[in-house]
DNA sequence: CTGTTAGCGCGTTCAC
DNA sequence: GTGAACGCGCTAACAG
């Protein structure tokens, strides 16, 4: 059966508070470090371990930190960016992501679990029934708005996720995804293209962070003063495109999109870098197989995520709230090449 | 602030103890129904959550399930199958569908929350302190083992994911590798293919899992009365062994290796499927992109993971323990084609 | 330095 | 059909 405190106190020869002050783990406490020794060990000996409920009641504050996955593994289509399926692969490549960063930084920070809540139309109120300190929310950015409002005013601490507007008193954190955006177009205009069509804007366009996406590439685009192509979302039209000479380059909204603009291409006869240059968006696994190496923007998901704990955790050491936008980096491998490679054939 | 069960009783006029009869959900008691349905709406009304440590406390159950995820975004190499980054890759693939299969069947069975521990060397007693009814273990095959082991005696319902084996008394899910691998290489063998090559079994061949893979397509060449070629795992090797009219098909043991072998083979001007016929393992995210639509075994992680839910609520019902080894399937795509096409050319 | 005492908020008896 | 009283296991005061 569970050993509890009393029965350490007894085997150990004090009382239950002095064995509740040796474990606590706070320090400050004026205890006889042979008297604290003596516990500990008992305590080990007898395999107690406090019961967390009763803890948690007595001192109001649990250690654990709640997520909210809106969207994480939502099979049903209309929880996912109405329906649109490009919301759903794009959480889906992230999530591993998420859920490693979430854990290394609980780990490192030593926060002793997380408290995961599925998703799906729960109120608002459940996640403050005291089992958690604080909330790191993570859903897709339509619905989580909404449930972000419904919080404002919550008695804890809220770190969003994936998102850069939230009601003030929370924090958040997003990547920088416009900045993204202009670094893929940049990187393709300094290689000497000047006819970048980005490919993307389809189903998904109702996805913030697609749009900021295209945001970065018009930005890059019109600080060059280079004319912004329409956007494409169709291989046939991107082929023709092509084939016209208004098109030799492509920044893809994303790494799965670019793989679609390679199979496309190569449909036609074309191929990534010699006829198109390529430059995708996510680093997924696998980029580098995709084109022979796909060059793309790294989208730091893990590093999002734990940086969201960390801002939680200071939060509850009483920190004010902030707000954070990670830069995405470059990643150079083969699917871009300078314009005058691709004239010279 | 918190409004707790005596407001609530108060502004009902009615006594804590009725508020709790009705609110608790347990059908049984003598309330009168009006009586019942005020308290709702007061409870309502005033915005009442029940507190979950008080709750715990009392009647000794939380109704969370518990996640040890022990190699889950474990940045430090050596706590990943001995540093080998073919198992972090593989980890990483599926974690998102891991946590989607657990999320899912969560929501769909109501458990409020998953609680998920933080990998990392942290006592097995501290997955014993009340915080859960029950665990879901889905570490790696190595470390996964060891607190299995020492978690034999855990006085709640244990569920081991990703695991054939365990201490007797615990349930287990895992996906059948072998039988994937056997599916696999016998959809090649009825394609007319009796030259056919593992390719794997390199810095991974730790890995049981992807073992288990290899030990299906050997099982399958036999079954067929076929020699069984050395594994390959070395791009040089396979296209020498191409050239050399010993290779016609390749069953790869991940999706990643598919990949590389058509990498690998590009670079030595083969294709897939017109030189080499290929099948991949696991339909990872953007499969349908490799060699033009790579053919492969659907690995279900996510079922995996939402039936060891339905297990451990099973347990935790007075079932008792069970194994499941989940079934692949085939993905056809294109990157395989018959014997003869492939003879023609 | 250590022990005693009094709840934390809720669910469950048992009287009424 | 309803309410008063008790205790789950622990920690924070305070007393010694």
């Amino acid at each position: 059966m569970k050993v509890k405190i009393t029965e350490v106190a007894l085997a150990a020869g004090v009382s239950s508070s002095t064995v509740s002050k040796v474990l606590s783990g706070r320090t400050g406490y004026a205890v006889h470090a042979a008297t604290a020794e003596r516990v500990r060990q008992v305590a080990v000996d007898l395999g107690y371990v406090p019961d967390a409920a009763a803890r948690n009641l007595r001192t109001g504050r649990t250690g654990q930190l709640g997520v909210v996955l809106e969207a994480v593994g939502s099979s049903e289509p209309d929880s996912l960016l109405g329906g649109i399926t490009a919301g759903s692969a794009v959480r889906r490549t992230f999530d591993g992501a998420i859920m490693a960063g979430l854990n290394d930084a609980a780990r490192e920070l030593g926060v002793p679990a997380l408290v995961v809540y599925p998703g799906g139309g729960k109120s608002p109120l459940s996640y403050l029934d005291g089992r958690v300190d604080g909330l790191l929310i993570s859903c897709d950015p339509m619905r989580g708005h909404g449930l972000l409002e419904a919080l404002k005013d919550a008695p804890l601490p809220i770190v969003a996720l994936w998102t850069e507007r939230v009601p003030s008193g929370m924090s958040a954190v997003d990547v920088d995804h416009q900045a993204g955006g202009a670094l893929a177009t940049r990187y393709l205009l300094e290689l000497g293209h000047h006819r970048i069509a980005y490919y993307g804007g389809g189903e998904a366009s109702g996805v913030e962070h697609f749009r900021r996406r295209e945001f970065g590439y018009r930005e890059a685009m019109l600080a060059a003063g280079v004319p912004v192509h329409r956007a494409i979302h169709d291989g046939t039209l991107l082929i023709e495109a092509v084939r016209a000479g208004q098109v030799s380059a492509v920044f893809a909204e994303t790494d799965l999109a670019a793989a679609a603009v390679v199979q496309a291409l190569s449909r036609a006869g074309l191929s990534v870098p010699d006829d198109v240059s390529l430059v995708g968006f996510d680093d997924i696994l696998g980029a580098e197989y995709i084109a022979g190496g796909l060059t793309t923007v790294y989208h730091p998901a893990a590093e999002m995520a734990a940086e969201g704990v960390h801002m939680l955790v200071r939060r509850l050491q009483g920190e004010p709230p902030s707000q954070l936008l990670l830069p995405p980096h470059l990643i150079v491998r083969r699917s871009a090449q300078t314009r005058s490679a691709t004239l010279a054939r």
